[in-house]
Formats: C-alpha cells, structure tokens, sequence
DNA sequence: GTCTATAGTCGGATAGAC
DNA sequence: GTCTATCCGACTATAGAC
C-alpha cells in the first residue's frame, strides 16, 4: 500500500521538512506542495487541507523516535518487570538510554525532533499524539528507573528528578543555537557529543549513585 | 521621554506580548495595533515595519531579565573579581543564581521569557541583541563559579557543565506543557516550584560538592 | 502624529476540466 | 487522482486627509 512514493506519502515527507523548518506558519502549502512535487490542490484532497496534513506528520514521526530508542526502552520493560532491584543495573539502562537520546537529538537533527520540539512548547491540536505516543512512557520509565536507582519511593519526586535529568540533555538540543554561538561551533562534532556524554554521565553518577562507603568508586 | 503612554510604548508593549503568544508571524500588525490602542500605519510609522518592531521589542527585553538578576550577577562578579577561591561560596551563589532562574523562567511566565525562548530555538535577526545582552554573561559567571568550586580548569569543560546546570533549570520552563500535562498540573504553584528548587538544589550539591568520602566534612 | 482608504501580495481552499 | 484557474480572505505597507 505505502509505495513509499504515493502522492500522499511524499506530501507527509514534505510537511516534515517544511513544518520543521518553518513552523507551521511559516510553512506555505505552495512550498509544501513544490517540495512534494504536485500539486497545491493534493492538499486538501488527501488531508483536508493544510491542518490535516499537520496531524498526519504527527502521526507518521510519532513513531519515528521510539523506532530508536526501542531496544532500550524494551530492556529496560524487561528489567523493570523482573521486578530486579539493582540499582547498578538500573544506572547502566539510566545512563545508556539518556546516551542514545542526546545522540537522536544532536547528532542527528532530524528534522522530526525540531518538529517535536516546537509542538512541545507550542501545543497544537498534535500535542496529544506526541505526548501519548512518545513521551508519556520516557518519563514514566526514567522515573521507575530513578526509583529503583535511589530507592525513592515517591512518584512525584522521581518523576521531577526524570525531568531534571531529561533537561541535562535536551539542553544541548534546544540551547542548540546558543551553545553554537558561545563554543564558536558549526555543529556537533562526534567528539563534542562524546565530551557531553561523558559530562553527563558523570553527573549522574554523583548524582544518583546510591551513597556507598565503598572506595571501589571508579574515577 | 518615556511617558510609558506613549504610542511607541503601547506598541513595543502589544509587540512584547503578541509576539511571545503567537511568534513574529502568527502575530498580525492589526492585533499588535488593537492590542496598542493605535492605528495600523503606527507601527511601519515608528519603527520602519513589522521586522523593526520585532527588534526593537528584543532591545527592550534584552536588559529584563538582567534586571532582575543583577544582583546575584553582582555578587558573583564582586566574588570572582576578589579572587577568592572559597569552593562553598561559590556553590552557594550558584544555587541562589540557578533558583532565581527558576523563579524566573517558571513561577514567572512573563511573556518576554517565552519571546527569548522562541528566539533561542529559531534565531533571526534578533538573535544577536539577545546573546549578547543576556546570554553571553550568565554562562561565562556560571562556568567561572562552576571552575571555583569544582577546581577544573578546563574553560570549555566548564562551560559544558554550566549549560548543564542551565538545562535542569530550562527543563521547567520549555517542557513546562509536558510537564503540567504530565503531573496533572495547570501551572506551577509555589510549593512546586519549591520542590523543584529543592531538588535541584541536592543535585547540584552531590554533583559539585568538592569530593568528600565524609559527610562530616564542612568548613 | 494619527487617522481612513486602499494598494499589492500571498495565504488556503475550491470548482471543474481532463 | 491530478491539473489549471480562480475566489476570497488576511496580511503588510503606503498615500494622503486632517
């Protein structure tokens, strides 16, 4: 069915790019019906028109992120229905999973994470999708993830801490122009993400490491 | 000069808050100039335009949150210029800078912080009065505080972990739909802001603090 | 300085041929 | 399903009266 190259597909793929670049404003259905190759009038044939189109970005890039992030947040399902209580394990899942999302969100820009991020702070009527699609069961997981880490039974607070620990890395995706601008960057080098992941990382571990007497920390 | 009645006035105002609700193109002259009170051939009148309103709002807001933070900035300036080297009053004025931020950004949603917000994200020719005027400083005082404490001399380390620091506190602030959506909030009130604080407050304590195997270590 | 009126452009949606 | 042509509304900016 999805020839990958149906008018309807290539409108999708259009308004990823166009709304992402331009917001939805921004965003013209003339440029997006160039940028697909047909016509204006497919827009509102297929979608109903320009708002339509919006949603069914929505819906497609949804999906996009947890596609990544999946294999970890699958063991991290796993461990957490194990109903193990290592707080070490839980770390190293903590730590691997806030790894590949400052990868997703810097490394690779796609455009699906502007887009995400813009819906986020400016919640249309494609808010919903997003929020219970993708980011609903992140947070959850983190914060069960802390919980175990830190023995913390109160879901509020675990659940502010997931938040606190989401920001350390969304920062050098939404600061992304500042950082740029202060560091005198084009863009994320591999060895610039490697150096924020360590930063990360380390943080984490001061952060949450159960207190441990034992001088078998590693430096 | 500034009657702060006059037309100019009313219109950098209605600018101030039509642009931070609806971005420089979703704002339309017309409602900039309802929201003013004035007339629509005001605005290409005093400042040249859409575009030239746009800046001179950012010229405004520029010097708004320094306002308000400037005496902490002071204290921190005064302490890095007395090249004291006190690691825990150096951890001290951060804490106090950070959760003045977090007031700032969250118990306070005044409309400029969403307009510096929107322009951080998807930077156009304001960008530049706002790095220069806000930005630059708080991450360079945040950087040197975070060198102080933590006795890393690494600049571009430092700066790293300071836009760290930043990211905690922002989280509240750009994933403030999320998180309200997800705690079933409608805005922050005092009691969670000061949990917020709190718990970033202990964070930056763990993460910081000067490595001590005793907790009974205080000077 | 402030207004009305209007020019000129561009937006999204639609009708109807093919 | 895809196209052209067109409508209509909204936008910014300007001219010119007062």
């Amino acid at each position: 069915m999805d020839d990958k190259e149906t008018t309807n597909e290539r409108l999708i793929q259009a308004g990823i790019e166009a709304f992402a670049a331009n917001g939805f404003n921004g965003a013209s259905t003339r440029m997006i019906a160039e940028k697909a190759g047909c016509n204006l009038a497919a827009i509102p044939y297929y979608f109903g028109g320009k708002e339509g189109l919006y949603l069914a970005v929505f819906e497609r890039i949804a999906e996009f992120p947890n596609e990544l992030l999946n294999p970890q947040i699958e063991a991290i399902r796993a461990f957490l229905k194990a109903n193990e209580r290592d707080p070490e394990t839980a770390l190293g899942l903590l730590k691997q999973l806030l790894s590949t999302m400052l990868e997703l969100n810097c490394s690779h820009p796609a455009p699906h994470v502007q887009l995400i991020t813009r819906e986020q702070l400016n919640p249309s009527s494609a808010f919903d999708i997003l929020y219970n699609k993708v980011i609903k069961r992140e947070v959850n997981l983190i914060s069960r993830l802390i919980a175990v880490i830190t023995g913390e039974d109160n879901r509020r607070t675990t659940t502010l801490q997931a938040f606190i620990l989401i920001g350390q890395v969304m920062m050098f995706h939404h600061g992304r122009k500042v950082i740029f601008r202060h560091l005198d960057l084009q863009d994320y080098s591999a060895t610039d993400i490697g150096e924020i992941r360590q930063l990360i990382t380390a943080w984490i571990d001061k952060a949450l490491k159960p207190k441990q007497t034992d001088s078998q920390i590693r430096t």
